[in-house]
DNA sequence: ACCTTTTGTTGGGTTTACCGTACATTCTTC
DNA sequence: GAAGAATGTACGGTAAACCCAACAAAAGGT
């Protein structure tokens, strides 16, 4: 718990991931685990994992079970987030396989600027909210990026293509929701939060701001929390807070 | 010219791109340009150079000047195929700042598989040709990358906008030209090659392929020959070649 | 031609991230 | 509860890439 340094390797952000994974997986994460998964020898293992401690990452006491502390899980959650966005980006924009865009995250995963991140994910959301490709569409999509909570406006990235424009948002008009009518799976484009003071900022520091794509991950089996993803992030959401957010179902 | 190892380092690759981009500036490269132009010391420099050198990838002598050899100037020609097309990807699709992409590529362009590689470039070049984005988006994405000599058939992913895809369509129609007739900066793809068996094998060979976009990108002074980017590969191709290849500009 | 500056090289040293081997600990099983 | 297997650690070694400082060569100015 030496240095607080900010920046990590790429091979340590792997290990942080790996024993993040392998923690969600299991109960803990055993160097032997972690050692099969990144197919690293074990001592080698042993050497990240003080690395990752003397960073206050990681607790580890030799011969006893790894676990990350508070903020190792902040960290691993932006690695997640990393991957999964590169992951999502390969396989719903660029249709790239499964299996090969899973491997190909992983490469990428240390070389993509948060900014160029950011792109990614935003570029998917932006497909099921304005599936357009008009000749400014590159454009349009910075734009976008610039103005996410302005209203659906692509009537000027739409000159020849006004009838399916307008058939999608009458349809829009007639099923907007709310965010806890939703059934998992399913995504959605913000349109107004009706919460309090409180209430509404705290959604509103999720990064739920009208405009914003969210997915419904699943739902607890009480009903109550569900849990979305927002902009790449996974949040949990009570679901009175989730009554207050009004949506447009995409 | 000890090892003609096949994989460089992300490091020397930087070091033959550097050498590359200096050289086609000035008439040869100096150590002192490498070590200016990657913010490395000069002994790092040397390093690299006696590295590359004995991968046969440059002619390297103390003291005097550096140049490529065939097989650097191959790999050259690879990696900066390799870093345009992720920065005129982050660039077009991405709208993605110019100055930023261009640092993006230079992190992005270690990590990046040729396939994905391939999938940027193809996206860039779909969106000329085919720009829409209905529901269905990513799979018609997909089957243009499988089968990119195959007709314009936008019709099923456009089930909405029919009325813009024939408008299209019927301009192409009128439009159709030759390759040679084409101004530096425009983009067009090519309908059919017209040539006998030599040169036809010759111009396909390039990966031009019917279907395939081409962006001219300049014609020498005296006419001839004029040089065009082809799946971010930059071709040069006799103006009787050229007028070989009828093409629909776009 | 000589002296200074610029440029280039060499050698030694650091860091990161591995590996292999040898030793230590814990778990399993009888 | 002791032997043997599995797991974990420590130590020394390698390779890539970098740096700095000292020395060497080339280029420029007077």
């Amino acid at each position: 718990m030496e240095h607080p340094e900010e920046n990590l390797s790429a091979s340590l952000e792997d290990y942080i991931k790996a024993i993040a994974t392998i923690s969600a997986d299991k109960q803990a994460a055993r160097p032997k685990d972690i050692s099969l998964r990144l197919g690293v020898n074990m001592s080698s293992v042993t050497g990240a994992l003080h690395a990752l401690s003397d960073k206050g990452l990681i607790n580890y006491a030799p011969y006893e079970i790894v676990t990350l502390t508070d903020k190792g899980q902040e960290v691993a959650r932006e690695v997640v987030r990393k991957h999964e966005g590169i992951r999502d980006f390969l396989t719903k924009v660029l249709a790239v396989d499964r299996e090969v865009a899973e491997k190909a995250a992983c490469d990428m995963e240390h070389a993509v600027s948060p900014e160029v991140l950011n792109r990614f994910i935003q570029f998917v959301d932006y497909l099921q909210v304005c599936p357009r490709a008009g000749s400014n569409w590159a454009e349009e999509f910075g734009y976008f990026c610039e103005h996410p909570e302005e209203e659906d406006d692509c009537e000027h990235c739409l000159t020849l293509s006004l009838i399916d424009y307008r058939a999608r948002k009458d349809r829009v008009a007639l099923e907007t929701k709310f965010l806890n009518e939703l059934e998992p799976g399913t995504r959605a484009r913000i349109v107004k939060i009706n919460g309090n003071g409180e209430t509404k900022r705290r959604i509103v520091d999720m990064g739920m701001t009208p405009g914003t794509v969210v997915e419904i991950e699943r739902i607890a089996p009480l009903g109550d929390p569900m849990e979305i993803k927002v902009k790449g992030y996974h949040l949990s959401l009570r679901m009175v807070e989730a009554g207050t957010v009004a949506v447009e179902p995409l």
